[in-house]
Parts: structure tokens; sequence; C-alpha cells
DNA sequence: CCGGGAATTGGGGAAAACCCTGATTTAGCG
DNA sequence: CGCTAAATCAGGGTTTTCCCCAATTCCCGG
């Protein structure tokens, strides 16, 4: 029985690359493609593959999010999240949310093959490289963007995103259809969290959370 | 004769899935790796490729400045720039920098195939999503960091990168001996020039026209 | 099923940013 | 020597941010 793969990523060259080196194995076989976290929950509640790998860093639903509804679903579906970045220990939030592997987009091929089996069958597999950030990065666990971003609520992380993104307060309140007084709310409260207390400061951070593009 | 090419990606997962995708042609021949800016144009000096593919996000040395190097050694190479973002300024940057493509990391494996046969040949290609964000880019010449940020006078660019690094308007004034309103004055002055009337808005437009880190 | 805490929603008021107008001084340049 | 660009400062106004507070809803665990 082949061990059968969704594959979430929204750059195709890089989902059309990965299913090449995936499907060299002859016991693997790719049976669906999302191209964002909200793609790969549908998929994985009507296709049930055994692994779900998933890019972190989608549009509409990321990584942490799609992993987390994925493990609400109870479907069987173990997930291995893609990540680019090293040194933005996500893994315990990830791990938290649900995935059983965490693989760096800088690994071996070797090591990504070796990660599939290993959640496949209920282990769970971190880069060999992650380990040791793991390590350096509970050490210090103050000015991680991403860990600290995780911290926010949806609402507060949407706020910031629409703050990053040029928009006022009182613009973002007439998105979201609530008061101006709710939104200042929220940016006051996601400061405090962040202990961020200027815009620019909340632009870099938000930058380097990756929550939008410089 | 079979096309020689380098592929330069700091995603080793990412590099050896394009190999995948390109080696699928028998034409074309991956003859080098590399995982940063410097280490390419290195392997394009040694190994004279016919065509070079490189992602604009790398450690050390940017696909854009590698790309800069690789032109000024007169090689016969041709820079194809693989890159994320449909980023409107970066196309025309990449461009004058002496690539011949750019591909989007999202396009189709055979877009790819197509944009290395063109290099290539000397043709230049553009991913089809792109072509129309440079029409647009060029319209609007405040969107181009570099250029840009050049129209500003020495004292606003220092205004706008203390405004970026997180200070207030009087906190500037404080730092460089003068009154409140000579900052106001300048920061309503840049903020004019460059058309960009929110906070969010400078502090990504100092980042991207390399004032300050993220 | 219900209490408690978090999330979300709001208000009031002081501070800062933003906008428009106008002014003086200095330095460079044909 | 006028002319222009840059840097300095100011008044007075609107808008936005930011901080202290409180009411509601919603979900989770006992």
């Amino acid at each position: 029985m082949k061990t059968t793969i969704l594959l979430a990523d929204d750059h195709r060259l890089v989902r059309e690359g990965l299913r090449r080196l995936i499907e060299e194995r002859e016991d693997f076989r790719v049976i669906g493609e999302a191209t964002n976290g909200e793609e790969a929950v549908e998929l994985v509640k009507t296709l049930r593959p055994d692994v779900a790998i998933l890019d972190i860093s989608m549009p509409r639903l990321s990584g942490i999010d799609a992993t987390r509804k994925i493990s609400k679903i109870g479907s069987d579906t173990k997930v291995l999240i893609l990540s680019m970045h090293a040194n933005q220990s996500y893994v315990e939030e990830v791990l938290r949310a649900g995935a059983l592997g965490y693989v760096l987009k800088d690994a071996a091929a070797a090591d990504l093959m070796q990660a599939i089996e290993a959640v496949r069958s209920g282990d769970s597999f971190l880069s060999p490289s992650v380990t040791h950030h793991v390590v350096e990065a509970l050490a210090r666990p103050e000015d991680r963007p991403a860990v600290a971003a995780s911290q926010l609520t949806g609402r507060e992380r949407e706020v910031l995103t629409l703050i990053a993104d040029g928009l006022s307060s009182k613009q973002i309140a007439e998105k979201l259809g609530v008061s101006l007084k709710t939104i200042e709310s929220h940016r006051a409260n996601l400061m405090d969290k962040l202990d961020i207390h200027k815009v620019s400061g909340l632009v870099r951070f938000a930058i380097r959370a990756g929550l939008v593009a410089p």
C-alpha cells in the first residue's frame, strides 16, 4: 500500500518540484495539491491522505492554522510542516497545533523522505538542524517574531496585518464592520502583548513575522 | 549540445525539486548548484553555464546583486531570476542589473522551461503575470525605492530613517538638536515627495530602500 | 450546565501626528 | 549679484494614535 500524500504550497514551481522528488519513491504517491490553507483543509477532508505536507506560509490560512483545523476534524492524516526559516521557531507552536513533523526547505531530499515515513507511522520528525535551533530558541524566549505573533488572537493578528498594510484604525474599522473604538482596543492590546508601542515597530515586526511583505 | 544550467537557491529542497523538473528535459543539464549569491558568482566564473537561475532572495549576496556581478565579468552566461513576489519594483531593478528573465515561483514548470530556452538564446522572458505589473510600475515612479529615495535631501533621508527606527518627531528633534516644528516640516516634505502619508508606508519604503533593516 | 477567563466589543481624554500657510537664513551657481 | 534649494522655525487647525477603563460574548473545563 502506497503512502498517500497531499502537497500544499502556494508556489506552483516549488509544488511541482517537490512532487517529482517525492514520486521518485515508489511507495509514495501525491494524491492532491493545494495552493492555500483552506484548500488544504478541504482536501484532507475529502481525500484523506496519509500525510499532508504543508508550507508554513500560505495565503488565506497559514500552515499553522490549517494544522489546527486538520487536527480537529479527527482524520488519520498526519501533518508535516515545511518551513523556510530555521530561526523562526514556530516549531513549538506547530507541534502544539498537532503537526508531527517540521522540515526546513533547505533540508536534503532524503530528510524529507525520512520525515514522511516517520509521520506516516505516527512518529514525529524534526529536521536535524531544527533541533539545534529549538534548543537555542527556548533559551532565548524574548524577541521571537513568529512565536510572539502566535500569542496574538486571530483578530489581533488581523488588525496588525492591516496596520502594517497602511490602513488607519478608522479604515480598519470600516473594513471589518466594527467600531473605531474596537480596533483601537485591539491595537492597544496587541501593542501591549508585543511590547511595541510605535507603528514603525509594528510594521517591522509584521514583516519579520511574515505577516506582510516589505 | 545541451544547455548547461547553474541553479542557485538557498533552500536545498527547492533546489533539488527544480533540478528534477529541469532534468526531465533531455536538452537541459544542471552542472552546478549554489546556495548563496557569492557562490553563484564564483560558479559562473568557473563553470561558465549557459544559464544561471538565481533565487532573488539569497544570503550573502542577493539575486539582484549577484546578477550585477555576473553581468560585469563579461561571460556569456544569461541570468534568469526566480522570485516569490510579482512585486513591481524588483522586476525593473533586476532587468536593469542585466537579467534576461524573471519567473515567479508559482509559475508552471512549462513556463520555466520556456524561460530557460528564451534566455539561453538571448531573448528575454517575463512570467505572464509579471508583465502586467511591470507596465504598472513604470507608470508609477514613486514606488521605486532607490530612485525615489534619492529625490530626498540629506536631512529628509535622515529624518525618514529615524522615523522608521521608531522615534517620535519630538525625540528626533531632541536628537538632532532642532525644533519640533522643523522635524514636522521635514516629515511633511518627505511624505509629500514620496506621496506616502502613513508611518507604515514610510517604514516599508525605508526597508525597501535599504535605509533600515527589517 | 454553569462559572471564569479570554476574546471581542466599546468610551473618554491626552498626546502625537498630520496639514496648510508662511517666514528667515544659509549655501551654491550661472 | 540675484536666484534657487535646503534647512530652520511658527501658528493653528483637524485627524489619528495611544492609554486608562468597562461591558459583552464565547468557549472551555469542572
